[in-house]
RNA sequence: GGCGGCGUAACUCAGCCUGGCAGAGUAGCCGGCUCAUACCCGGUAUGUCGGUGGUUCAAAUCCACCCGCCGUCACCA
């Protein structure tokens, strides 16, 4: 068994506000983060997310809001904060690219990497469009005009830093073909493998020269240059958690990640530049990168020029966190693209949330209140048989089942967890239509409703165990209403929405 | 264009690797029930398995070609 859980997020960009994809991957790991503290202990679990603050479109950003970079980062970040929050995210550390602990290691990094002779000078040379600030290669331009703006490029070369990703080329290879489970789904890592074998890597320019850019961290080697943003960026999976010592040995007790939770977006940064920038470090490659789906809407794309963004808190506004958290995880299998759309999202909330898991926590309820005055028969069910046998069996086999859904090898697969989950819960439905207590009520056979309602409040337990981790407000209240020996009904836990 | 993926019920998808009577959930329909949130339970219809051809006793599954959709092809964070 493993002994430890080190899981991160991507460090969000804080050019712009949180949508759905950024609340998406952080709910992802808030629920993983969650099983597997229920799993292994609290304390043997570590959460990461947090924010990347650094380039140019955080200082063009800035600019335009007439702030300094660090103050318009300072008021982005509250943004992220006050999301993760709502969301009841439960991470353990969240950490920003501009904060002292982080800039330390990246600069202690680049010192080590240019010492080794795996970061060299060169002259970059590119097409640049001056007033929109940008480099485009080769392949992105036809007739030496801007894509965006059309008007003429000029040929301009400076002098940059570089890290030999070539290097290590053939390294990564044998290494993503001797590990199956680093790049996860299968898709992602074919289109790695893919694009490995078929193109020789250029070495990745990870530097800007400060009088074109200067909102990064300065070069150890060189001050008129700053750190190229990924590179930065994806840094902070180790400088969160560790620290080199005085052999440029990093030393962590978290490292190596358990798993890098990205979108499909950021594959190649995460699948190629950071094992190699790992390697080059001698520091070992994270346990699994898993490249999850984007949300469309509608069939589209989201995007703010087509104003189809959606707004998590909305969302979890509207219609409850738990829900949004639900409706997310269940309605598409992890790893594909999804469709967002409210309508989808009512129909799951009733047919899922209130006939299935709802409905069957509140009649359970009122059969307690209607026919042990409110308080669950003591004593246990002496033997089990037909339907309350099958029952007991599906509690014993959820949780490896679940356990299987959650890991790598089952694809972190949320949606078939639930599944697993209301699959039992469908089953208690079932068994109380089959017991029909409200005849055994009219017939005085009190000792088998006993039976009976305590088969049901284990299934609830159970379930209520089990969705913690997916839906922790509802699990919590399930608790509480029924989880001592005297019960206290509530409201229906989530009231049907009529359409 | 190269590479990769997808196309199965009204909707979301499983099945394909390893050929053997086309499946699940949701929506629909019919019936039953009343503990419960007008819900729940039982039953039930539904398909040129994208198209054409091939291999085979037998093809959703294997092969070839075609059509349609999507992803990706490096420094945009």
């Amino acid at each position: 068994m493993r002994n430890k859980f080190y899981i991160t997020t991507p460090l969000y960009y804080i050019n712009a506000s949180p949508h759905i994809g950024h609340s998406y991957t952080n709910i992802a790991a808030d629920t993983l983060a969650r099983y597997m503290r229920g799993v292994i202990g609290e304390k043997k679990v570590w959460f990461l997310t947090g924010t990347d603050e650094h380039g140019q479109k955080i200082q063009r950003a800035a600019e335009d809001a007439k702030l300094t970079p660090q103050q318009f980062s300072d008021k982005m970040v509250l943004q992220f904060r006050d999301l993760w929050k709502k969301l009841g995210i439960s991470y353990n550390d969240f950490i920003r690219t501009t904060e002292d602990r982080h800039i330390k290691i990246v600069r202690k990094i680049l010192e080590i990497l240019h010492k080794k002779g795996d970061i060299y000078q060169d002259t970059y040379q590119g097409w640049y469009c001056t007033p929109c600030e940008t480099f485009w290669n080769q392949s992105q331009i036809s007739e030496q005009l801007c894509p965006d703006c059309k008007r003429g490029l000029e040929r301009i070369s400076e002098s940059n830093y570089f890290f030999k990703l070539s290097k290590y080329q053939d390294w990564l290879i044998r290494y993503i073909n001797d590990h199956p489970e680093f790049i996860r789904p299968e898709i992602r890592r074919n289109e790695v493998t893919s694009f490995l074998r078929n193109n020789k890597l250029n070495d990745l320019c990870i530097s800007r020269p400060k009088e074109r850019m200067s909102w990064g961290i300065p070069l150890p080697f060189s001050p008129a240059h700053v750190t190229y943003v990924w590179f930065d960026a994806l840094i902070n999976y180790v400088s969160a958690v560790g620290e080199f010592d005085a052999k440029d040995k990093y030393k962590s007790e978290w490292w190596p990640a358990d798993l890098h939770l990205i979108g499909k977006d950021i594959l190649r940064q995460h699948a190629i530049y950071w094992p190699i920038i790992l390697k080059a470090l001698d520091i070992e490659p994270p346990k699994c990168i898993f490249a999850h789906g984007w949300w469309m809407i509608n069939e589209s794309k989201m995007s703010k020029s087509r104003g189809n963004v959606v707004s998590p808190l909305d969302m979890a506004g509207k219609y409850g966190i738990d829900v949004y958290r639900y409706f997310l995880l269940r309605d598409v299998p992890f790893g594909l693209d999804g469709n967002f759309s409210e309508a989808s999202l009512v129909k799951r909330f009733n047919s899922d949330l209130a006939n299935d898991l709802g409905n069957l926590v509140y009649r359970t309820l009122t059969m307690i209140e209607k026919y042990f005055q409110s308080k669950i028969p003591g004593g246990g069910v002496a033997i089990k048989v037909g339907e309350a046998k099958a029952i007991s069996d599906k509690i014993t086999s959820l949780d490896e089942k679940i356990s299987l859904n959650l890991s790598a090898l089952g694809g972190f697969n949320f949606s078939q967890a639930l599944e697993s989950i209301w699959e039992l819960i469908n089953m208690a439905n079932k068994y109380v239509e089959q017991t029909k207590p409200w005849n055994l009520a009219k017939e005085n056979k009190i000792d088998e409703i006993k039976d009976f309602i305590l088969v049901l409040v284990d299934v609830i337990n159970k379930v209520d165990d089990q969705i913690a981790a997916f839906i922790p407000q509802t699990a919590s209240s399930i608790k509480e209403q029924l989880g001592k020996d005297e019960i206290k009904k509530g409201k229906p836990l989530f009231p049907r929405i009529q359409t």
